[in-house]
DNA sequence: ATATATTATGGGTAATTGTGGGTAAACCTT
DNA sequence: AAGGTTTACCCACAATTACCCATAATATAT
């Protein structure tokens, strides 16, 4: 069963083709609501991995990207960093999607990929990649996420 | 019959097969409310072992984290690292579950399994893990505990 | 106590999923 | 327009998972 439409939990671990090609967790697949017409918008993401998200959701953002005012400077870069490298994937009858050379070298992807469901988006990591990350983040964050922990009941 | 909905009490002991199944106690099953179509969400506890949420107390936690922005470093590690280990799964016609190799091995299951309500949720433990996680609680915790006794009153 | 239902556990089989490749259409680039 | 390159679509196969049935043990009812 799926747990809601368009959410997505859960860490999956996927290898790259010779062409590129990724598959998208069956799973996830699933939880992709049908208006998304089997099509994700693939992008950088903020952390050195592939954010990808289903259409719909992109075309939201892209709403509230458009009440950003172009006369702060501030704004321009974050919509074209935003915006840039966005592309819209269809997977195909395997379930793959294909992902560019540009975003590939961005999230330093060679052949495996790890692929993490966050809730309203997918991440797609090269392994060790993510462990250096996730170390770092070990050491910085803990106040803060603390802070977090007590809002947020598990 | 049952004590409440979507409450777990007991100790149970089952064993894991081949295929990484386990049973979910009869009572359990019996407990958790019909609107979660028969869906747990297993992940990573916070001790080395299996939680097992009913479907809608995990959307809740879901909900909460679609709120953080993702602009955010913090954010987005915390709801990486909450998330990325839980996966839902329907119990079979027999009452199991299936469990991930990942998360098995994040809880040391083998062969055998206990299985434990813990109110809201429920907790899936290596006999021999449990055991020795007890015998360090009993050793430390006994003036921390009495924090506890104004809050609640047994 | 005996019969009946429910539970826990094991397996078998069909369907799905992940992965590799092939081929033809579409896309440039000159 | 011809060449090479990229992309879209197709097929194939191994591995995994979902679904079904069987049986033994336990619990419940008559």
């Amino acid at each position: 069963m799926t747990i809601n439409q368009d959410t997505f939990t859960g860490e999956y671990s996927y290898t790259i083709d010779a062409k590129g090609r990724v598959n998208i967790p069956a799973k996830f697949r699933q939880s992709l609501a049908p208006e998304n017409d089997q099509t994700f918008v693939i992008t950088q993401g903020m952390d050195p991995c592939i954010w990808v998200y289903p259409l719909t959701a992109w075309q939201i953002i892209e709403d509230d990207l458009k009440d950003l005012s172009a006369i702060s400077g501030v704004n321009r870069s974050f919509i074209r960093n935003t915006v840039r490298y966005a592309s819209s994937v269809v997977f195909d009858k395997q379930g793959r999607i294909m992902l560019s050379a540009n975003l590939m070298n961005y999230a330093k992807l060679k052949k495996d990929a790890l692929i993490i469901g966050m809730v309203n988006k997918i991440e797609i990591w090269d392994p060790s990649t993510l462990a250096k990350v996730d170390k770092k983040n070990l050491e910085m964050d803990s106040s803060e996420y603390d802070e977090l922990a007590d809002r947020i009941i598990l």
